[in-house]
DNA sequence: CCTACGTGGTCAATCGGTAAACCAAGCGGT
DNA sequence: ACCGCTTGGTTTACCGATTGACCACGTAGG
């Protein structure tokens, strides 16, 4: 089926039929009409490489996940993040092209050369802002509108969509935390590579000197389950253990948990616990995860409604962006002798 | 970049540059290494869209995912799937074209007709294989190549990965719990829309036939934390309490576990628990949660691997398919009173 | 010496749309 | 009656590759 069969049927040129289905050029109300009926009858719509090649867009965009070939496979709660972004593109019937980006195994400069160079994507979205990110300008050099999902590096270098502020979430847990009386927090956070926990870091030291605390500990490190659990050992080993401990994801927490839980002290009595994700599977946890509620599928939605902006596209709902807000479950409690 | 500035670039005509980037026609060694020096120095990479014209192959699958309205969100566990997919795409330069299909929101046939009629994705990948599904048979009739995952409710209709056989794990885990003393042993498994729950309680039942047993509860829910912890505790509240019970996800054998704590009894002392999956996560919970370990990552690998032979394409690995283990870990235990 | 064939390319049609340029017909105004 | 404008289309070039047909040239065989 192609656009000459529609024309034939509806017995006008190819190029009618074009005009209908785009909105432009002028045609009578009763031929457009005949010209829809003849599409119907055919089952026909427009072949998507020929639109990309006539028009040179390719009404696709891209999306990178990262997965470290050493913490394998790309973090789960990209999910709702996917979702969200496929919520903006498919009424408007762009496509998602999904590409995974392993570190140490691809070369960054020649992956994304040629996801540009074959044209396949109009835009493409990134995830994971890393310290000293290059991709910004290289995407800049070549002329891929990107859209950043995160705080930036170097701010001014791409676009980007961030909950406002950056570390929101932190202050929150930190003012729970010292309401409750807690004065020797640690937090085991993410990688050293990423912005994201730099600047978690930097908002938890703040927000601590604020009510004239300083940190117990920051420990940054993979996201991984295992080794927050290593590295909760070993605070616990120490000559002062901390009274309360936030970690950079939930599942991480929850490692850290049953650690602490595993040396034979009690959550919240004795250490308090915080998690960052807002996982359904924390309410299910003994005890239920208090936890920086984050909001995946708004993200998604804003850095697809962003990107189609850029890409020309009128997007009319902003899609605002949700602070990350702290949820109060059981893993946290008053300071221990409080 | 086209393909005419790097002939231009090297002296030759457009053909003979797309002769040596295909391997195809009669082009020297000597005139060959210039047009990929010239294609080199250039930067250049053929237009995917108009490859995907001339050649009517897009050089991309689609996979769809299912998300339910009621129960939002794509799951978790499809990110390692993807991955998978993904590992054995990218060498081959093929795309991945991601859609989300929104049980109830899209019209199921006009869904799958616009992909295929826009020929976007020269094959695709379905899940969550459904009792009579009528997707096999629109994907034939639509001329889409299409690999279901799990197991068809139809043989013969569709091509399909899946762990043979189908329902491996629950035997595995049957014998597991028998041997254990249990002869009171609970299914909450998953919808009963679905194939695969369905399979299980299928297997469930006759190996607990085997030994002489049956089911003392067989109980279809949706893949939920919450409704797994209101059939778990309708499970407690009965006459008489299984000694032992099954859950369809890793996420519902945690909140299924959290709620016989709650009730006082204790995991698994008083009852077992076990789950379906692998998540990491079921290492850290207390106690360390008994599974049924699948591969998402293989299966994706195996998927992507059928159908890109479906497409002509030659896959050397046959990409073999493990079967679900059994993970002892310590939330199963001796049936009370043994 | 003529023919047949192999080598190494060029040429041109084509894929399925889009969009600018063009044109025929009708119509109102003078 | 003629001009210009609007309406409602048609024509045609083009996007960037692929691919089969074709061709010039050298060479080996008879």
């Amino acid at each position: 089926m192609t656009i000459s069969d529609v024309a034939a049927l509806a017995g006008v040129s190819p190029g009618a039929v074009s005009k209908v289905f785009n909105g432009n050029g002028r045609i009578s109300e009763a031929t457009s009409e005949r010209i829809r009926e003849a599409a119907r009858k055919l089952n026909w719509r427009p072949n998507a490489a020929a639109i990309a090649l006539r028009t040179a867009r390719s009404q696709a965009i891209g999306l990178v996940l990262t997965s470290d070939s050493k913490v394998p496979g790309v973090g789960a709660g990209n999910m709702d993040f996917i979702s969200g972004i496929e919520s903006v593109l498919s009424p408007r019937e762009y496509g998602l092209l999904l590409n995974v980006f392993i570190t140490g195994q691809h070369d960054e400069d020649h992956f994304y050369r040629t996801l540009a160079e074959r044209q396949r994507m109009d835009g493409i979205i990134l995830t994971n802002s890393r310290v000293s990110d290059t991709r910004p300008e290289l995407m800049s050099r070549l002329g891929l509108p990107a859209v950043l999902v995160g705080a930036p590096w170097q701010p001014g270098a791409i676009e980007y969509v961030d909950a406002d502020p950056p570390s929101a979430g932190i202050a929150e847990t930190v003012d729970h935390l010292v309401s409750l009386g807690h004065e020797r927090v640690a937090f085991i956070s993410g990688p050293r590579h990423f912005v994201l926990p730099e600047l978690r870091r930097e908002a938890f030291v703040q927000r601590l000197a604020d009510h004239g605390l300083r940190p117990h500990a920051v420990v940054p490190v993979e996201y991984s389950p295992a080794r927050a659990a290593e590295e909760t050992s070993a605070l616990l080993a120490g000559p002062v253990r901390p009274t309360a401990i936030l970690y950079g994801t939930d599942t991480m927490a929850i490692a850290g948990m049953r650690t602490i839980q595993a040396t034979g002290l009690r959550v919240p009595d004795d250490i308090s616990v915080v998690g960052f994700e807002g996982l359904t599977l924390g309410e299910w946890v003994d005890p239920p995860l208090t936890t920086v509620q984050r909001f995946a599928f708004q993200r998604g939605r804003a850095a697809a409604a962003k990107l189609l902006t850029l890409l020309g596209e009128t997007v009319e709902e902003p899609v605002p962006l949700e602070r990350p807000a702290l949820i109060v479950r059981g893993s946290t409690g008053r300071a221990p002798g409080q």
